[in-house]
RNA sequence: GGGGGCGUGGUGUAGUGGCUAACAUGCGGCCCUGUCAAGGCCGAGACCGCGGGUUCGAACCCCGUCGCUCCCGCCA
């Protein structure tokens, strides 16, 4: 007999099924037995009247919450039954995994009693079970699928870059170093060179959704050191603002297609209306941005006077939320003394880069890229940096490269983003922090 | 790396100088002809992170240490 999903059993009725999942909840009372059954699909009550089988009996008494069964039976319809209106007549049951007890902790226990975070994660499958991240998971698969359908309808290409690299890619974020026979080698932090190659390569357009890894002891709810890279590349734009636009309608059409696929579960099981993005985004300078501030009376550190802190970010997200509605927020003309060597300047003391803040959190950094040779090796001089090791990517400007630009999104952060999660622990699959490699 | 907070049965909390350390949940047992996040009764389970100190007396105060956590720095 072929398996039947929970979900699916309305369309069964007073048929002999056989379903497999989870044991929800076991009631045994004197007379009768009842076990709710869960699998991804569904739950559904399965009921065992015991005089008619006290050896099954037995064996149903002595099973264990959240034990991996296989089940057949009829499907009746029954309105009494507050779980769809319908149950399940038991005719057999085999146990395939009988879960030890006590449980680490409860998966469906109530809400006030669930562990602290790091406690689930370190039993991070039984967490998983939970609806809520089961659901999360499945929002992060149709988020994916939506971003790629995007791109592959544009044409752009889907690459996958080393993530060995015998040189580091950009300054600044610290590299994890690994030996590599006689020689070192680094986890490359970031896609960057090797999209940029894609547009000397002639590719027009570059996609990856990849990892990267950052070396830095960050503390924080929204830092890991092993994460999901979200990057896009594209020649022959006129200015950065053609990256932004292609940015905003991208996230606008996952959106929407969440909201399409889970917008009811989740409403319903975070409580939470997803909101479809109106485009184009709100656009501010950092020079307004630092305006908007003194009006708000958010005092910004004298060092950061040519930047923001995560302070100033959330002070924007809330003034833009309140003027425009938005939860996006582009913060464009960032000073050069806190950009890499690669962005093309605007001005002498600018350059044509933006930051992505949604609720007050930065999603990502992109620009147009300084793609002329000469100039490219001028800035690089003046961050400090010696041609030698990054003449491999020097050379790509060289031969005939187009104007081109980018960004880089981080996946989980995105995700934190639209469910309104306050720790990025529970929007990724497995953690990866500097006191945290297992499981 | 700097700063703040927390550390009590399996789990989540209460207790902030004098208790046999409380509650919820989970676990075990019994009761209940249909329950439904079932309900009722009974029971087991914590020397209060660890080490030292103050005090007649410490879960509670002090010092150290370890772990976790949040913020800052860094960034996605």
């Amino acid at each position: 007999m072929e398996r039947t999903p929970i979900g699916d059993l309305r369309a069964h009725l007073d048929q002999t099924v056989m379903i497999k999942g989870w044991l929800h909840v076991l009631r045994d009372q004197k007379k009768i037995q009842f076990i709710v059954l869960r699998d991804k699909t569904g739950m559904v009550q399965i009921t065992h009247w015991k005089p008619n089988d006290e050896k099954l009996a037995e064996l149903i008494s002595s099973l264990t919450t959240e034990s991996a069964l296989r089940v057949t039976g009829k499907v009746s319809d029954n309105p009494q039954v507050k779980l769809g209106g319908l149950e399940i007549q038991l005719e057999s049951l085999a146990v395939e995994n009988l879960a030890e007890s006590p449980l680490p902790f409860e998966p469906f226990g109530e809400k006030d009693n669930l562990p602290a975070l790091d406690y689930r994660l370190d039993w991070r499958f039984m967490d998983l079970r939970r609806t809520e991240n089961l659901l999360l998971f499945q929002a992060q698969t149709t988020m994916e699928m939506a971003l790629r359908e995007y791109w592959v309808e544009r044409g752009y290409i889907e690459m996958h870059s080393p993530k060995l690299m015998g040189s580091p890619s950009e300054s600044g974020a610290e590299l994890f170093e690994l030996d590599y026979f006689e020689t070192k080698a680094y986890l490359a932090q970031s896609p960057q060179f090797y999209k940029q190659m894609a547009m000397a390569a002639g590719f027009e357009g570059v996609f990856e959704i990849g990892p990267v890894f950052r070396a830095d002891p960050s503390f924080t709810s929204r830092h890991m050191t092993e994460f999901t890279s979200i990057d896009l590349e594209i020649s022959w734009i006129e200015d950065e603002d053609d990256v932004m636009s292609n940015q905003e309608r991208m996230l606008q059409y996952a959106y929407q297609r969440v909201k399409d696929a889970h917008g009811d579960a989740i409403k319903e099981v975070f409580g939470l209306e997803i909101e479809v993005p109106q485009v184009p985004f709100p656009r501010v300078t950092m020079a307004e941005a630092h305006q908007i501030l003194k009006e708000v009376g958010y005092q910004l550190p004298p060092e950061k006077k040519n930047d923001l802190d995560p302070g100033a970010e959330r002070a924007l997200g809330d003034y833009i939320k309140q003027k425009t509605g938005s939860d996006f927020v582009y913060i464009t003309e960032w000073p050069f003394a806190v950009r890499p060597f690669y962005h093309m300047k605007k001005g002498d003391n600018l350059t044509r880069s933006f930051d992505l803040l949604a609720n007050g959190l930065e999603i990502t950094t992109g620009a147009q890229r300084e793609h002329r040779y000469d100039i490219l090796l001028e800035q690089a001089k003046e961050k400090g940096l010696t041609a030698d090791p990054i003449q491999f990517y020097l050379d790509f400007f060289r031969y005939g490269c187009p104007p081109h630009g980018g960004y880089g999104m981080g996946l989980s952060r995105l995700l934190m983003v639209m469910m309104k999660l306050s720790n990025i622990r529970e929007t990724v699959y497995l953690f990866r922090g500097p006191n945290r490699l297992q499981p």
